[in-house]
Order: C-alpha cells, then sequence, then structure tokens
DNA sequence: CGAGTTCAAATCTCGCCGTCCCGACCATCT
DNA sequence: AGATGGTCGGGACGGCGAGATTTGAACTCG
C-alpha cells in the first residue's frame, strides 16, 4: 500500500487509501479505543500515519483473519501492550555498524540475526496463518 | 474439564461435557471439517477425546476469542497442518552448506534478504500483531 | 410395543456490523 | 454574501451469520 506521506489525513483521505468507508471509520472509532485521531478544534477528524496502519491491523483482523469486532478489539489492546513494553527490535540494530566488522565476524552476525528472524517468523505464521507468502528465493547459487 | 473416560460419547454426553448444545455441535460439524466424529452403522455420532478436544478449541475460538466461524475454521486448519509437521523447517536449510561460503557476493545477497525478511516481519506485525513473542535471545558472542 | 435418543432439514430469531439519511457546522471560492 | 463541498454526530434501517426451534421419521433398548 503506498499513498502520499504526509502529516494529516482526512478521512475521506483515508478511507480512499485503505479502502474502508468513512462511515465505517467512525464506526469502528466506537468500537476501537485503539484508533482515535486527533480532531479540529471544529471536530473534524486529522488522522496520522500511526492512525492508518492502525485500521490496517484493525482491518487485517477482521476480514482476514475473521475476528469479530469484540475480538478484534481485545487483539488490539493487547498488541498494543506488548508495543509499549518492548520497542521497535531488529531492524535499526541491523544495520548499525555492520561495514566496519571483518568478514568472518559479519557472516556470524548476520547468521545469527537471521536464525532469529526465522524464529519470529515461525511464531508469526502459526499466530497469523492467513498471509501472502513470499516467494522463497532460494539463495543456492 | 474433568470428564468420565471412555472410549465413546454420544452427542448429548458431549452437549453436557462441553457446555455446548447437541444441535450447535452439528451445526459446528457442517461449519468445521475439523470436527468429524465417526458415526454408528444407524449414523448416531459417536464422539471420542480427540473430538472432544476440538470441541473445546472451537468454542474457544468463538467465544473467547472472538472469531467468526470463518475465521475459527481456518485457525484450526492450520493449526491441525502445523500439528502435522511437527520437525522445526527452514533452520535446517538455513545452515545447510551456509559454512561453505566465504565470498563476499554471498553476504550481500543474504543481507539483502535479510533486509527483504524483515520487511515482510514489519508487515505480518501490523497484520497480526498478537502474538506470543519468542524470547529474543541475545547471542552476545 | 413404547419411551427415549438421534437424525436431517426447514424455518425462525436475534444481534452484529455496518448502511443510509439527516440537518448542522465549517472552510474555501467566486 | 452566497454557493459549494467536505465533515460532523445521531438515529433508523437492513443483511446476514450463528444459532434456536420445530418437525417428523428412524433407530435402540428394555
Amino acid at each position: 500500500m503506498e499513498y502520499p506521506s504526509k502529516l494529516y489525513y482526512s478521512i475521506s483521505e483515508v478511507a480512499e487509501i485503505t479502502g474502508v468507508k468513512a462511515h465505517v471509520l467512525r464506526y469502528w472509532e466506537s468500537e476501537f479505543p485503539t484508533l482515535s485521531p486527533k480532531k479540529t478544534r471544529a471536530g473534524a477528524r486529522r488522522y496520522r500515519q500511526k492512525d492508518i496502519q492502525e485500521i490496517e491491523a484493525i482491518k487485517s483482523l477482521l476480514y482476514n483473519q475473521g475476528f469479530k469486532i469484540a475480538g478484534a478489539r481485545k487483539q488490539r489492546r493487547e498488541a498494543r501492550k506488548a508495543e509499549a513494553d518492548q520497542p521497535a527490535p531488529a531492524a535499526p540494530q541491523l544495520a548499525m555498524g555492520f561495514d566496519r566488522m571483518d568478514n568472518a565476524e559479519r557472516l556470524a552476525h548476520v547468521r545469527r540475526e537471521l536464525q532469529e528472524v526465522l524464529g519470529l517468523i515461525q511464531a508469526l505464521r502459526l499466530a497469523a496463518p492467513a498471509v501472502a507468502k513470499p516467494k522463497a528465493k532460494k539463495a543456492e547459487g
């Protein structure tokens, strides 16, 4: 999903971007405490990218994974809590300082990370199987 | 949940044990391929403990976790498949032949794949965040 | 045989999840 | 100022998914 990058989006822009109709967005807002965009003084919603991600997450729970609203709400609540405990993992660390290592070290490093990542994927796939599979390109050259 | 241990249970016994009404059990049977008790020659259902566990699982998905039937069905299907593939995949492939590589090209290749994989995880986490995280074992060597 | 259990299938109910419609408010353009 | 167009909240409405009930026949067991 690609969309223009800016600070705030109106409800109709978000509807366009996410494919969720505006009135449904308002409805979800009444059902999901995790979705609460800022509002202008006049009351108009101002969505940020964070909110759009939240919407995508909810959408997936409801339409891909087949949760009812109550179940999806619970999932999101817990996901938020988990996020709070454990801030963004792995990715930033990954690049850091990489080109300063010597080759053997790099290899070992990458390898460890890859193992870890595979474990993560395992867990995710078990828990959330309804996902488009990436083509496994064989690195068997 | 405690109940008398025997080989077969009638539908009304199972209804009693699980707290799910008989007609609902029949209904679920029509919705969940993973639930299919044997039948007598006369057509009466004979449930085994395995079936009772399946029912409890479905019940939890529907009533505790808040799945819709379609979602719960998917979960069960996946759970069954996962059960079948006990032997952990992926990791073995990863190790295979890896220690024979040594050139920078390989390294770069792996690294690119890893990046890609991390993107995948990002996407997965957004879509399906309610997941028990694997303990990030910091292999700090 | 008669009481109880089970069956499949049809029909009914109810609540979830939106959907539609409304008058009002606000910002921008002419 | 008036017109246009997006947005607001709220209430009435509706489809359908998930079960509940009913019907009537077949089977089981004493």
